[in-house]
DNA sequence: TTTAATCAGGACATTGAGGTACAATTTGAA
DNA sequence: TTCAAATTGTACCTCAATGTCCTGATTAAA
């Protein structure tokens, strides 16, 4: 029975977690440092390999610069600092990640809804209007205020790259 | 690259969606009524074997009393039409499905937390309020008043059991 | 020109959710 | 007693998400 050991999923894949988090990560850095993976996965806790794919991800979708070779690295795109969260998921989620019924039907609109249409309705645009509202920039700031924690490992350290 | 591909999870497991579609068609049933997984699995228009499967799950936790043998099948436990939706997502998703930490840290709370915390608590707690609002046997009535549908197929029949 | 460091990208391994198949068991009815 | 109909339980299959590994391309510095 494989039911109910769940891997507590929640509304947003490991994968979105990764990119969000690294995104805020390189957004902590001063604009002229090249960040490398490696760091950016230390620092997080995650495994680089896999971190190295959505990075390049992130690169397609115009979020991240990426520089090849000796003294490359990744570092924030010149619009990515006021790019928001539902930028972000668009890219890692794939458009229309938010349109989906609760209950799973296909069909699920105002006209022909599921019985928990009506109610989910005003708390998924809350979601979506939390999502859109928070830019990697002013996160970025958040955290390194001090009051809030990127990474498991308590004070993420800023630097790890070069200039 | 097999990112930005996803299944578009939002919330609840296909699992769980399955269990509180098939708690509510049970539901609509008389009381007197044991319907099959093969009835329930056709109206719902979802595959019986796996449904089978989830229905056990519901059994176990005693939302459901299932009867072997010729004449078998399913229905509703006694208590399970005032139980609401966290207690059936309780058995899909497993216990404290609903704690976990949007960026995924391990460590997050009031007191050490991630960037989004603040701002997320609260609108996970409307999700929690609203999923233990929602009780079986009031979201079946819903549905019998033809406001709601619940399968796929417009109009759920009643029905598909025998006395 | 060589070398070291770095990303890009393909191939592969692992894992768990979702889904299928079938034997075992129970039970009502002929 | 026998049989057919139903659930139970187990074992397996499939597939996508996640994660690993390795080779090649690219670039700066020595």
């Amino acid at each position: 029975m494989s039911l109910s050991k769940c891997h507590l999923t929640m509304i947003l894949s490991r994968t979105s977690q990764y990119a969000i988090q690294a995104m805020i990560y390189v957004a902590m850095q001063p604009r002229d440092v090249v960040v490398l993976n490696r760091n950016i996965a230390q620092q997080l806790n995650v495994p680089a390999a896999y971190l190295a794919k959505v990075l390049q991800h992130l690169c397609k979708g115009n979020l991240l610069y990426s520089y090849r070779g000796r003294l490359g690295g990744f570092r924030l795109s010149d619009t990515a600092g006021k790019a928001n969260l539902m930028q972000v998921l668009l890219l890692t989620e794939g458009p229309g990640f938010a349109e989906e019924c609760l209950l799973g039907l296909k069909e699920c609109s105002d006209e022909t809804a599921c019985p928990m249409h009506r109610r989910w309705k005003p708390i998924k645009q809350k979601i979506i209007d939390l999502l859109s509202s928070q830019t990697v920039e002013k996160l970025a700031r958040a955290v390194q205020t001090g009051k809030y924690r990127l990474a498991d490992l308590p004070g993420v350290v800023i630097g790890g790259g070069h200039s």
